[in-house]
DNA sequence: TTATGTGCAAAGGGTTTGCACTCCG
DNA sequence: CGGAGTGCAAACCCTTTGCACATAA
């Protein structure tokens, strides 16, 4: 574990993440600190969010597009998201029943170990119109 | 639905392709097309892996770096993979039960359309000495 | 002929890195 | 003071796009 030092940039950047409740960027999260009156670095908000994520202090997503989305842990427990692919909002939902079982018994079958699993739910909230 | 129309490249692509069982990136394919003296221009490479996801005619997975991952598919049906973290080899797996009427149920509780959904199990395969 | 496909090179977007500077300890 | 942290800009990497040329129908 690293010892991390106290920063003016990092206690901004952990304290806007802890009042977002969605998933945002990184370039996001750069634009709010900067309209918050607190500038921090694009280059600092990146090395940030990776030392966060690699303590699993945020939880990290990958957008379909290959970006990397980012938001304070919420709930300790393991989850899955249903995630607004126009602007990002985004449920925390229960996975299906059965589903730990099922991907331990499917790695199994082929002789797989340290298993983990990501399941994601993309589509469009309800405050988009129809297209 | 697009018409396509059948070209060399085209071809010596989807042809690859099929010969190669793990993901392979697009890049990684360019090269090895080239390699096998069927060359063909990285961008049409690209276009055609799009094209061919559209159709549902290869698979396309997110590596955690978000790079892009395609392979042809084995079965035509909707299905899900176990991934060797270390090798990247693959396994095909069908989904656990009841998972398309869960994400569809979740995503109607939260006014969520036009869903989609990604699992993927990752782990380490049998070939790998235990850490 | 003509719309679709291709190649090249340039542009794009997200992310990382080199380097000098700053600031905590 | 010494080293971790920061800012800036350039570099990187994967991917997309503009445009002129080639090609299947």
């Amino acid at each position: 574990m690293t010892a991390r030092r106290p920063t003016r940039q990092r206690a901004a950047l952990t304290e806007m993440l802890a009042q977002i409740p969605e998933f945002v960027s990184a370039q996001d999260l750069h634009t709010r600190l900067a309209a918050a009156g607190s500038s921090v670095g694009l280059a600092t908000v990146y090395r940030n969010l990776q030392a966060l994520a690699d303590d699993g202090e945020v939880d990290v997503l990958r957008t379909d597009t290959g970006e990397a989305l980012y938001r304070a842990c919420r709930s300790a427990t393991h989850h899955h998201h249903v995630v607004c692919r126009v602007c990002g909002r985004t449920v925390e939902v229960e996975g299906p029943p059965g589903l730990n079982t099922w991907s331990q018994r499917v790695s199994d079958e082929h002789g797989f170990r340290e298993v983990t699993h990501t399941l994601e739910v993309f589509g469009v909230c309800a405050t988009h119109p129809v297209g």
